[in-house]
DNA sequence: TCCCTTGCGGTACGGACGTATCAATGACAG
DNA sequence: CTGTCATTGATACGTCCGTACCGCAAGGGA
């Protein structure tokens, strides 16, 4: 029944594999005959282009699926439905799923930076101090979809991270330059008297992490949060 | 080989079943019998008496694993394994996985509420809200072996309750009693002029918590998060 | 003596998981 | 025509997971 197959070509007969997809050619040579002799495929390939890639198309999947329903729901096959591939394409592109996910976390990481340099330089006054350090501590909270959603992967990540030396890496990568630019952007708008502006950098950063953690559960609304930062920055700035 | 048990008691054969341990006796009252001619067991049975419970035991072992190697790895078997007794144990005391780690976060989250009342009324100067106020916040902080294992597994856990709704639920128990506490201390430990003092401590808790996960990577010093929280204190409270 | 309850041992079931294996495909080079 | 390459299809393997099932142990109450 499921022995015994012969070539499409030459008609020898073939001895079935233990595993993996079934044989149709006896031969390279019969293949290639066969593939030549047809010219002229059903669909003339549409040739999507993923000009992305296959393996940003893969890591973007991870993201959904992450934000959505959580890191533990990120398995291979789940990963392959969501990109719409096979789970042999994932297994390709990425050497184990260790790999894959530390990759997805590692491209989110720059992602967040390019996203966020984007919509700070987009800003009108982009030249005035006390608007770039709101905008740049506002980049930190959940205050639309995407950054939603990139703070919910992120968080799930960060839970990851502290038993995964692979995923802290990420995380520790580059020491505190968010806290040094917060703390040069308040200096830059003119601190108060006697206001340590590194104590200060510390503090709103920290702050506006776990404010952020607040609103993604719905425990604080975006107006609470912005009217704490509000508060916080003209009491740090002097003039108003 | 496999079939044909005969009852220790009355020797009468036995059909072995399709699951489970195998039989024994033929009957209630062949096993009682057997009880019964036994009497006095080989060990007079220590009857250890958990104290505490054995649901508690199996709780400690989630924390202890969720700590240590991340809520994806506790499961049933390694929760069974680390608390010291049989699989079948876990799953007699709870009615499924779930449910236990519903019942551990909340545990944990009492567990937390009590230590932290006694702490802070172990201290000397109990009635100094300035030194209540410190306490209160620095119990937020992984500032010891405890508190770090406590705030990792809280971590783990927020992370799922942004898929889990029973999760969440509990997060969200208590509106923001702890914000208002702090409030209520900056209000009593007398308050610079022109504070708002449900800004400032919504900041306190925010940053406090933004500050602690930054321990828990190693991002921070003890040191230098005590210095902060020093100085933010100082500049909130009138006086010295 | 019998029934019932609480607690637990031992194991089986069915499914999901990460990964390995082998072949087919389409394009190109020699 | 043949070889090679990057990519993908189609399973199969072995393991682990949560849970279901059946029985034993020890005692309480009638």
């Amino acid at each position: 029944m499921r022995d015994e197959i012969t070539c499409r070509v030459c008609r020898g007969a073939i001895r079935p594999p233990a595993r993996g997809r079934r044989p149709v050619y006896c031969s390279r040579a019969c293949q290639a005959r066969a593939y030549r002799s047809r010219r002229d495929p059903p669909v003339p390939v549409p040739v999507e282009a993923e000009p992305a890639g296959r393996r940003r198309q893969i890591v973007e999947a991870v993201w959904r699926i992450a934000a959505e329903r959580g890191l533990q729901m990120a398995t291979v096959r789940e990963i392959a439905a969501e990109a719409e591939v096979s789970p042999r394409v994932v297994q390709y592109h990425f050497a184990d799923k260790h790999d894959l996910l530390v990759t997805a976390l590692r491209m989110l990481h720059r992602e967040n930076e390019i996203r966020a340099r984007e919509r700070i330089i987009a800003l009108r006054d982009a030249a005035d101090p006390r608007v770039l350090l709101r905008a740049t501590l506002e980049e930190l909270l959940p205050l639309d979809d995407q950054r939603q959603a990139s703070l919910r992967v992120m968080a799930a990540y960060y839970a990851r991270s502290l038993t995964d030396p692979a995923l802290a890496e990420v995380f520790l990568h580059d020491a505190n330059p968010l806290e040094d630019l917060v703390a040069a952007l308040i200096t830059a708008a003119g601190p108060g008297p006697s206001i340590d502006v590194a104590r200060e950098a510390d503090l709103l950063v920290g702050g506006v992490s776990g404010l952020g953690l607040d609103l993604l559960h719905g425990r604080r609304t975006r107006a609470d949060v912005r009217r704490t930062l509000d508060y916080h920055l003209g009491r740090i700035l002097t003039g108003r």
